[in-house]
DNA sequence: AAGAAAAGTCAACAAGTGTTGGCATATGCT
DNA sequence: AGCATATGCCAACACTTGTTGACTTTTCTT
């Protein structure tokens, strides 16, 4: 079977959606807006999502692909995973559309809650510390924190700074979280 | 001169609108909502305020009221800094509303970075720590993220916490990032 | 008590929203 | 080639939004 042309246009509509969500959030990104981005016409968005709820859904599709950490000593964990956050944060909208989107759409902020409960805290909980969901928590407080400062607000200092000088901050708090007892 | 009719409404307006714009963000918060929450048409509400605009920012003024922090020895900053924005979050309906409404509104994201330039960073400055700027951005990272956590996106463990166990977890980050070294 | 000013009500507007159904075009199969 | 199906466009709907202007009621001064 080869590629059908709705294939396209459905990639091209979930592209500019992820776009949209993402700089404007889930209320201001309008269908209409998505479907010029994408060189449409708003009927198409309906007839291949249905819904905006529906389109947020799809695009608000989301896998962290976080690393196995098993094999790092713990005193390296904060950096590996902040390192890799920063980096996922930037190559994909996702990310942005969902925390854009998270704060005032329930729907998002479910998505939030389950990336967070279904792909965060399982790996954490293979790493074997006390009180996952908890550092679970903090982890995901700093991160999420420090993306919306540096992405959303783009708060001078934090939005300049560069992939070493984040590791470096924030990797210790990180490693704190996810090592030290309460 | 006597406390005047209007000043009574004036003031429900504003209460209802920080409920709203905390609950519902700047989009979603409408004016014939906030109208209806303060008993009042929502002809009222641009008599007195205009525009939604200037509503918000009306009611988006917002003290930290920062302590004066250079008494306290050095490895107690984060502990002090952490309780007093734990007890400053739930007191006021203006920090979420804040919170929710810069995330996709311009206007609420500038006052947002008006309240780190003009309140977090100069107290910070008269501890005279190196780079202030640096490090307001990043106590702003952890204690936004930590809010957004709690308060928005209610992450179940994060959302429970104690006020005392907010300062165990927290307070030492807050004092690494005011103390140490890069 | 009379009149001015303040405070409040009502109905409507223009614009923008998600969503729908009807109709045209293009694509693929036989 | 001819037909069925997939793909696309257009115009309109019902609704909500911020905002406005005319009108009525209350309040206060003189």
């Amino acid at each position: 079977m080869a590629e059908r042309k709705s294939d396209r246009t459905r990639a091209a509509i979930l592209a500019a959606a992820r776009e949209r969500f993402g700089a404007d959030g889930y209320e201001r990104a309008t269908i209409r807006a998505i479907a010029a981005d994408a060189a449409i016409d708003p009927a198409m968005v309906m007839r291949y999502f249905g819904t905006k709820e529906k389109l947020f859904a799809a695009a608000a599709e989301f896998d962290l692909r976080l690393p196995d950490l098993r094999d790092l000593p713990p005193d390296e964990l904060g950096d590996a995973l902040v390192r890799h956050f920063v980096t996922r944060w930037e190559g994909d909208d996702t990310l942005r559309a969902l925390l854009r989107s998270s704060v005032t759409n329930e729907a998002a902020a479910d998505r939030m809650r389950d990336i967070f409960a279904a792909q965060l805290a399982p790996t954490l909980r293979a790493l074997a510390v006390e009180e996952p969901g908890v550092r679970a928590g903090l982890v995901a407080s700093q991160t999420l924190g420090f993306a919306l400062c540096r992405y959303i607000l783009e708060i001078a200092p934090i939005a300049t700074m560069s992939h070493d000088e984040v590791v470096a901050w924030l990797g210790p708090t990180i490693t704190r979280y996810l090592t030290s007892s309460p």
